[in-house]
DNA sequence: CGCCATAGGGTATACGTATACGCATAATAT
DNA sequence: ATATTATGCGTATACGTATACCCTATGGCG
């Protein structure tokens, strides 16, 4: 009743209550054996009753260690910021939790991709370790990464796994994606299939899914067609540009594999103008399973990624390196779905 | 050379280089007045090429301020989950940038409706305050808001403005937005403006707008139709479901005002089902201009709301209530977008 | 019966910063 | 010339926890 609200208990308090000494109310809590387990079952109630909470900057000031893991999110340097992937969203949340789950907490930060990367640097003393997480080009700041890792900074990012580049990378199977959706192609008859997204170094994961394709083609005896393939980046705009030149060449094609969702939108967009009918004409099959992908004319087919494993993966195996235990797993597997636009 | 990079520089390391204390350390780099600027120079010199930055910890235990804010964002409950308003996310960038640039670390967390909502408490142990986010139904926490209250913690919400409910709420201005979409259907010479969206005190926020919408019909000298409403929550299925009992209730409409883009969706397909034209037959506008509303057909007349103001202003507010400082503004102008589904 | 290992927990202290207080020196006032 | 006040800074200490070290009681062993 008369309890001030805003006082906040202490682990001496506790000791006080539970007649012992303030470090062993603090053992007893950090789970040290040390203690008997009748004494750590009393602490333990006190300590619920009293509403208490460990003073996490106190805490961490002792231990050096801060239970708090920094999130930096790289954006898009391109235009059309408001489509930033969904996908991404739905991972902050699986994240967020999952650290919750672990006892860690979140901090946060949005980073334009040429800017004061150093941040990182000044995050690296706020937090025990760095999830990165972004999309598209992520050569630009490679050498950046190399700085971290001579630090002796644990961090984790997104990305494409097969690439074994610097430091831990989570993924999707964007290989074994890209042969499902070759697979599907060629289950419905088709030949000629084309890919939009960049094939480059500068994108390892439209790299892979390029790869799974020609995979999954030669699986079915074709020959996947070098001058079927434009590069394009994640955006409406660069799709439709890349299918246009696709029309433009000549060459035939009764099939296309985009390496996102947008790219393929754009690509609808272009097939559309040009008086051509999905399926019938061109299959097409995009990647990320955004919303807007069940709201296209036709829907589109595309390829779902794992996003709640995703954010639980990237959480698990930033501890595990924090805790220099060996990570077990970093690949998470890919569904397709099928809709319209490869329904013959 | 030698020196080692895990060495981090502590306000003692400054202070013996500069030939003072360290409390005096302390005292220039938090911009105390009774320190010489002469004195001053010299440590902010020295920090700066020590790389010197201070311990949060340290800092926040002794002065029991934590330069952090908390964020709770509050998931909606209804089960397509991927289709989170980007609203917010985009909200989510302006936020961290805004704390970033006043000197603010951000904890993020979501949060089921019903759960556990007394993380709240344990993040007002560790942020100076909280941001409340959430499309929705916000009745269902307010008794919690009013316990948040009562223990003196700091919080801003987002929300309708207009409510005056507790603690401090910052919002768009759907008012003015409610009646900037009904003077362009009054425009182009609709007259039967249907509005679908709770217009209970469960939602403020489509309420405001509804009011809006209401107000412009008038200033044209035209009665709303209580017959023209339909309750709908913020989901494709729920406009469409809203759309088919307008249509079946036989009552005549020329034009739809929707609360929210992903209704607006919902009703377009069930127009479209109905062999209605649009905007021919039925003009549409929704609000928030997600990304899908450029790629329905037609495309969506919606109403933008300023995200980056949002992020902006909830991170300033917040700070004028953790100081007892005023809070000066807390409405932000939205702006109609207009596309085919409005252009007769 | 003495010796040592072990369990269980107390004592003292460190983590890095911020602030109450005191003490000079210098600048003004009386 | 003395009293008064402001300026600029040092001294001491507190914030709440975690850990290195020490001590006691007990039991096992020879």
């Amino acid at each position: 009743m008369g309890r001030q609200p805003s006082a906040k208990p202490t682990s001496f308090d506790i000791a006080y209550l539970a007649g012992v000494s303030q470090p062993t109310v603090s053992r007893a809590l950090r789970g040290s054996k040390s203690v008997s387990a009748a004494t750590r079952a009393n602490i333990e109630r006190i300590a619920r009753e009293l509403n208490y909470t460990v003073d996490k900057n106190a805490s961490s000031l002792r231990s050096q260690r801060t239970h708090t893991l920094a999130l930096l999110f790289f954006e898009d340097p391109n235009p059309d910021e408001s489509m930033i992937n969904p996908f991404f969203l739905s991972m902050l949340g699986s994240i967020t939790r999952e650290c919750a789950r672990r006892g860690y907490d979140l901090l946060i930060s949005f980073q334009q991709m040429h800017n004061d990367w150093h941040v990182a640097y000044q995050d690296s003393h706020r937090s025990d370790g760095i999830i990165l997480l972004g999309y598209g080009d992520y050569q630009l700041y490679l050498t950046k990464l190399e700085h971290l890792v001579e630090m002796g900074t644990k961090f984790v990012r997104w990305g494409s796994v097969s690439e074994e580049g610097i430091g831990l990378t989570v993924g999707s199977d964007n290989i074994g994606a890209g042969e499902q959706a070759g697979a599907h192609l060629v289950e419905i008859g088709r030949r000629r299939i084309a890919f939009l997204g960049d094939a480059s170094d500068h994108a390892p994961e439209f790299q892979d899914r390029y790869d799974g394709l020609c995979r999954a083609m030669r699986a079915a005896g074709l020959e996947p067609d070098a001058a079927l393939q434009r590069d394009a980046v994640s955006s409406e705009d660069s799709g439709y540009a890349a299918a246009v030149s696709l029309l433009a060449s000549g060459a035939p094609f009764d099939a296309i594999f985009a390496a996102s969702d947008l790219i393929a939108i754009g690509a609808m967009r272009a097939l559309a103008e040009a008086g051509l009918h999905m399926p019938q004409d061109v299959a097409i099959i995009g990647f990320d399973d955004i919303p807007a992908a069940s709201l296209t004319s036709p829907t589109l087919t595309t390829v779902m990624q794992d996003m709640k494993g995703a954010g639980t993966l990237l959480v698990d195996a930033l501890l595990s390196r924090i805790e220099d235990r060996p990570v077990e797993r970093c690949i998470l597997p890919a569904r397709l779905i099928r809709r319209q636009s490869t329904a013959v």
